[in-house]
RNA sequence: GGGCCCGUAGUCUAGCGUGGUAGGACGUCGCCCUCACGCGGCGAAGGUCGCCGGUUCAAGUCCGGCCGGGCCCA
């Protein structure tokens, strides 16, 4: 249902714009590669990524996304959107991975691109790097363990850490520079349990006083605090854990053990000897892969890097001059962008994916990057195409196996999708008017496509950047699988049909909120199709000896009818400019039940059944209101609702219209000249009286048809009563009034529900 | 710990940039076989707009604080 929210979306906004004239460019794209489709492939197949050849592996991968595809694929169709599907593509295509190759080699020659060991997320299950975006936090139990160092000089110093098996690892003991209790330690040596190492005591604000003893050890890595602690005092880096998780020589010891059991059998040891004082247990927040929730650990490893920091303030220079629907959303990017410590790890490694176009000098190991016109290339299968090393002439070389990113892909669609590098005239449909983003990939999709467009072309990527919340559950959780909260697209699909559950998710809430999935919703819109189905087969049957004319008298209601109908459009029009497309749906949905069919047509029966009691010409005056009003609330319906506008179009305005759909039909501008405010107030009073006797039959438990002898109203305002006369006609008729009199005296009888200087008394 | 969003009838929600009698939907109850629609119509009940304070003639709306919930980040 969160794919159904986001491309109803910009569905709606791309019809609206074709509507408005505009030829709209609506492509359709498929991220397949990716650490999500590994896991899952792994998962369906009972495989380990290594337990067979890479190219069954991959085959294994796009087997399942094409499964995927396919069932996405029938639900946009179903769902009815206007995708432009000759423009297909699919990111694990050659075509694609060429030009993300491309796209490599030109940041790399200007500079943006390095291979450098740095700490970057390692993921102990996946076996692969992650970037910040994809370290999520969860909150975990854990225990608190009270560790005495002991002093060189004698005597020792209680530390506490959450993860003694990173002792191996510690680099230094640090304390607050303002905490008074250690001052006299500062500088000391005090030696590291499990080794025989000793390390300098030393000061850093980073330490809390409060938390544990005030005394922390400072390892590489625990978190990335330690990162920073470890960098701004220039300390040695220990990696006592490998990329499976498990414990390295320089754990001693401990070497092959899992982080687990190392954690064990190092509280075991210290617990002998009398260092481990006390535990006690701690709500911790763990950083853990997004995928499979393992947590992560923090490893120096040699791996690509795009340098994206050094743009942050261009991209907060352009995220202000993007528009954003809604505007408090570029926040999200630009404090993410901020926030960010270290640059994008791109490599991964993983075999579902772009290949690195890089190979190395087996001998002096000098770097060769692909030509732009070799790509696509995969290097795992393919040698570069030079004979010998440029700077030592050896002939053999050795690939790069690590592999992109998949947002290194993603993050390309924007140009892509304008036809670089192919099109001449890319930059015709560059930077893309809208980027459509749920709320939850700002920090990734719409960032990475920032900063990736920026050091390529120096462009924003985007003009504008329409948010979507997330589709909550029954229960107001996330909606997802996992939660058992999950409601699948086909089975509202088949209940009440795309046009209902489109309504449901244009008028949820507001752009950009979350929406929960409401039944009630779903339904509501399914009852309002069935009311305008009806209303249209009024509208049909009303005007089978109809000619369309512009030369009618329009009476007193149909002007106020009319009115009414183009201020909808003015707000209806406001509201899709602004992306407020709930707005936009619940002004036609009452405009259409509430002033079209509840009034309008309830109020023009009589004219409509009795020419020969009101004359010809008054009738087509209400049938030329009708088939006006039903023509335009398509229209303003048709971008929310696409199938039952198109149906009622072709079926009773196409013949006159010739547009050959309501969807290519002109988006309605405002009529001023239509807008008749006396018309509008005169109305509004006389629809009140007709609302007011209704109401009192049905207070009397009557029928609605049932006659009236005689009506009598009293308005004490010259005014008024004026206003009055003019819709004589319309009240006695609905009302089935024999007698109507409008007396301009003080009132007598029942007020009229907000026009309480108008009263009323009925003679049944 | 920081940022953002939110708290409106039994439930969900609009309104909050530009202060002026709080709109809807679902549910509940009562009535109406009215010739487009009972998949409908008419009507009723139900609100201290989280709490406290401030600005103002006037605050759901603006300002400050607090309480509660969510999301994101550390």
């Amino acid at each position: 249902m969160g794919n159904v929210l986001n491309w109803t979306y910009f569905d709606i906004l791309a019809r609206y714009k074709r509507m408005q004239g505009y030829n709209v460019h609506f492509p359709q794209g498929w991220d397949c590669h990716g650490l999500p489709t590994e896991v899952e492939a792994e998962k369906r197949y009972g495989v380990k990524k290594t337990d067979v050849p890479p190219d069954e592996f991959r085959k294994m991968c796009m087997k399942l996304v094409e499964k995927y595809i396919a069932i996405m694929k029938e639900a946009i169709k179903r769902l009815g959107c206007s995708i432009d599907w000759t423009t297909e593509y699919r990111t694990m295509d050659p075509d694609y991975w060429r030009r993300v190759q491309l796209s490599f080699i030109i940041l790399y020659e200007k500079g943006f691109i390095y291979r450098g060991t740095h700490p970057i997320n390692w993921c102990p299950r996946c076996e692969t790097a992650i970037a910040d975006a994809e370290v999520e936090y969860e909150e975990r139990k854990s225990t608190l363990s009270y560790i005495r160092f002991p002093l060189e000089e004698g005597g020792y110093l209680t530390i506490a850490t959450s993860r003694p098996e990173l002792i191996p690892a510690c680099v230094t003991v640090a304390v607050n520079p303002h905490d008074e209790r250690y001052q006299k330690y500062v500088g000391k040596k005090i030696r590291v349990p499990t080794t025989n190492r000793t390390v300098e005591i030393i000061t850093d604000e980073m330490v809390e006083p409060s938390f544990g003893t005030g005394v922390v050890m400072i390892c590489t890595y625990g978190d990335k605090a330690d990162v920073k602690t470890v960098r701004k005092h220039g300390l040695p880096v220990i990696m006592c854990i490998d990329e499976k998780g498990k414990m390295t020589a320089e754990a001693g010891k401990y070497a092959g053990l899992t982080v687990e059991e190392a954690r064990k059998a190092i509280l075991s040891d210290l617990e002998k000897e009398g260092l481990l004082e006390k535990t006690e247990p701690l709500d911790q927040e763990v950083g853990v892969c997004w995928r499979c929730k393992t947590p992560i650990e923090i490893l120096e490893r040699e791996q690509w890097f795009m340098k994206t920091r050094i743009l942050t303030d261009q991209v907060e220079k352009n995220a202000l001059e993007v528009k954003w629907y809604p505007d408090y959303m570029k926040h999200r990017l630009i404090d993410w962008a901020k926030s960010l410590d270290w640059d994008w790890v791109i490599s991964r490694q993983r075999l579902f994916a772009t290949p690195i176009p890089i190979w190395y000098c087996t001998k002096c190991g000098e770097t060769i990057l692909a030509k732009p016109e070799w790509v696509p290339i995969d290097p795992r299968t393919t040698p570069p195409k030079i004979e010998k090393c440029p700077k030592c002439g050896n002939t053999e070389f050795k690939p790069e196996k690590d592999v992109l990113d998949t947002w290194f892909d993603s993050s390309l669609t924007c140009a892509v999708h304008a036809g670089w590098p192919d099109r001449e005239d890319w930059r015709r449909l560059f930077p893309a008017d809208v980027h459509p983003s749920g709320v939850d990939i700002i920090r990734t999709w719409a960032y990475y496509l920032m900063v990736r467009h920026l050091a390529l072309f120096n462009e924003k990527p985007y003009k504008s950047c329409l948010i979507n919340g997330m589709v909550l559950g029954l229960d107001g959780r996330m909606m997802s699988k996992s939660l058992g909260n999950y409601i699948a697209t086909p089975e509202v699909f088949n209940k009440y049909g795309a046009d209902a559950t489109r309504q449901w998710a244009a008028a949820g809430g507001a752009t950009g909120s979350d929406i929960p999935f409401r039944w009630p919703d779903v339904q509501y819109g399914w009852r309002f199709l069935t009311k305008l189905w009806n209303a249209a087969r009024f509208v049909s049957n009303q005007l089978k000896d109809f000619e369309p004319s512009e030369n009618v008298e329009l009476q007193l209601l149909d002007k106020w009818l009319l009115t009414k109908l183009e201020k909808t459009t003015a707000k209806v029009t406001d509201a899709l400019e602004k992306c407020q497309f709930n707005i936009a749906t619940e002004e036609v949905r009452n405009f259409t039940w509430h002033i079209f069919c509840d009034d309008y047509i309830e109020a023009v029966k009589d004219r409509l059944y009795k020419p020969e009691k009101y004359g010809e010409n008054k009738r087509q005056a209400a049938q030329y209101t009708l088939y006006t009003t039903l023509y335009r609330i398509l229209q303003l319906l048709a971008p929310v609702c696409p199938h039952i506008t198109e149906e009622i179009y072709q079926t009773l305005y196409r013949e006159y219209m010739k547009h050959p759909s309501i969807h290519v039909s002109p988006w309605p501008k405002t009529l001023k000249e239509r807008i008749d405010e006396k018309a509008e107030h005169d109305g509004d009073l006389i629809v009140a009286v007709i609302n007011a006797v209704r109401r009192d039959k049905a207070e009397k438990r009557l029928p609605l048809n049932t006659p009236i002898k005689r009506l009598t109203l009293y308005a004490h305002s010259e005014a008024d009563v004026e206003s009055l006369r003019r819709g004589e006609m319309d009240i006695a008729g609905t009302c089935k009034a024999e007698k109507l009199e409008i007396l301009n005296m003080k009132g007598e009888g029942k007020p009229v529900e907000e026009h309480e200087e108008i009263r009323f008394k009925i003679e049944y």
